[in-house]
DNA sequence: AGTTAGCACTCACTATGATAGAGTGCTAAT
DNA sequence: ATTAGCACTCTATCATAGTGAGTGCTAACT
């Protein structure tokens, strides 16, 4: 069962002039901007029937049409026509990237963080690498004075975590590296899901002698890859008030709090496989962000998919072109990202 | 030219009911609520007193009286009765400093920002030691593989910073320990600012033999350091919408903008020498805040004073609260900072 | 002289009702 | 199947009046 031709001009009329002017749209408007020809009483009988199907909703009798999450969604998967980025915005992200290419993920994902909510002018999200899902590369310890070792982790998606470690006695040169290298031998290329008791048993059985030592860097080290899995990058927080559905402040208020919750976020822009999605409010899993809609795409490092860009705002959000500047500047991510770690 | 006993107590009144109440205060109300034995046409004359005096204002003739900024500031200086953080705000706060002794000072700091703007219900802010404050204390290279050289500085204000550093050709260990050395020897105990073209001359003479290596490694390591000062970490930045002067949505607005501009409050919250600081309203020199006050102190790490800790919200604030518990968070923040770096 | 009761006055805030305008659904004609 | 016409609905806006909090001033009181 599909509309018929007729129908989803109309509903793309409709979603298309709701999102540019935020104001339900009536049958005259639609007639009359969008020649077709018709007139507004046969417009209108058409709409009845879209708001009987389900893709439209009706604020009050006198007012005219808005879009239901039903009516976005077909209009997402079936109408839209993707904007790409204009020459300028095109140019300007390429330019802002390309700077970036000297320096490590953290500092790239936040440009592309303040990058993605400057051009698209909605709020921005994005998660740095899962280090759950990363490899470690390496495990450095660095003596930084007497009693203070500096452990510094490098994952196989380019993150970098370094933790400080106090010892509870001076410890020589020699000993460090060797638990250095035990560290590296027996952890390299594991998860951190993989590490477990037998790995570290593993390590405190081989260099039995130095217990003290392992059980001060051990744990700490331990704790401190477990402890936080990504951050979540935000920009544009205050982009929300461009928006009339946010001039109401307990609405601003709700939006700007959820925002304060970043596991809560973390959750909602987590990856689930799909390379480009789209929530529109009530098909988000989350309560709160039930009028609201998410666009996000996930980012590799090497190979891997390791973590999501993406973007919030209201259900009546310009998906179009949204949708044309995230692909773009995943894209380049992904170039860069691909070509220097 | 001071105030008599009488209009002192009147003043004291109407301000503590107006940060209370957030309504203009009216004659009656000070009568009643503030047992006076003076009957509220007396006080009506003192109010018309001090409203001449500059010290309360009106919004429109049949209004009660607000503070003036010179009345928040004479309460501050002279009328106010700090409020020490109850027992279990204090027991909260030290529980949650103490168990941040374990960690590292970018570490302890968010929690103390977090909890800053929880106990207050302000925002709040805090600065991270500022680098062109700090000396170095040790430079380490480290491999991480073929190509990439980490650097990890750590400064006697316990700040570490890392930078990854792409090299144009393959080293071996000893020319990386050389070089290591070379740079602990000559930047060792210089403050960033010191370190200037004569310093890196030097270095560059001495291990003539590695210009190309250095030509990589030297400038992004001169510019990590010189790049950032310091960072700024904010927390509590939806409490405003607890405060009623924040109802209207372009007030909530500007505020959260100029909470996005970070080098605006990084100049804002800097330090002036001053150990405990409030500045109220029109006092503050950044224009963007006219209509807010901010109380800040500083923090030391050694000896050194390093950065502050603050918090910002509307003048009508509870300064008495506010004033309490920054000493008290302070002084906790700087005994686990002397006992642990 | 300082204090206070009394009172007229001001001004914001809150209904209330009237009006305009946008947009609909239905009906009857095309 | 389409459309012109029209009654109807509902919101938004504006003017009006009434209410109440709070003031400033005056005159009386201590």
């Amino acid at each position: 069962m599909d509309l018929g031709e007729r129908k989803r001009y109309i509903l793309k009329a409709i979603v298309d002039d709701y999102i540019e002017t935020a104001e339900p749209v009536g049958s005259r408007t639609i007639a009359k901007k969008y020649e077709m020809g018709i007139s507004s009483a046969t417009i209108r009988n058409e709409m009845a029937d879209l708001e009987e199907l389900g893709y439209l909703e009706q604020p009050h009798t006198s007012a005219g049409r808005v879009p239901s999450d039903k009516g976005y969604r077909y209009y997402v998967d079936k109408l839209i026509n993707i904007k790409d980025p204009t020459p300028e915005e095109a140019s300007e992200i390429k330019s802002i990237l390309q700077f970036a290419t000297i320096c490590e993920i953290d500092n790239i994902i936040k440009r592309t963080t303040k990058l993605l909510s400057e051009v698209t002018r909605y709020t921005a999200a994005v998660l740095s690498p899962s280090v759950k899902k990363s490899a470690l590369k390496s495990i450095q310890l660095v003596q930084v004075n007497d009693y203070d070792v500096l452990a510094i982790v490098v994952t196989d998606t380019a993150v970098i975590k370094h933790v400080l470690i106090k010892l509870p006695r001076r410890i020589d040169y020699d000993t460090l590296l060797k638990i250095n290298n035990m560290l590296n031998e027996k952890l390299r290329n594991l998860t951190v899901e993989q590490i477990d008791l037998s790995v570290i048993n593993q390590i405190l059985m081989e260099l039995r002698g130095y217990y003290e030592i392992l059980n001060a860097i051990i744990p700490v080290l331990y704790d401190s890859l477990k402890s936080v899995d990504c951050d979540i990058y935000l920009e544009g927080t205050t982009n929300i008030f461009k928006y009339p559905e946010y001039n109401d402040i307990n609405k601003a208020k709700n939006f700007l709090s959820l925002l304060e919750r970043k596991e809560t976020l973390i959750d909602i822009f987590s990856d689930d496989g799909e390379n480009l999605k789209v929530s529109i409010g009530r098909e988000n899993n989350n309560d709160e962000v039930r009028d609201c809609s998410i666009v996000r795409a996930s980012y590799m490092v090497g190979n891997k998919v390791v973590g999501t860009i993406g973007v919030i705002g209201p259900t009546r959000m310009d998906y179009s072109k949204v949708i044309g500047i995230l692909k773009f500047i995943a894209d380049n991510l992904n170039d860069i990202l691909r070509n220097s770690f």
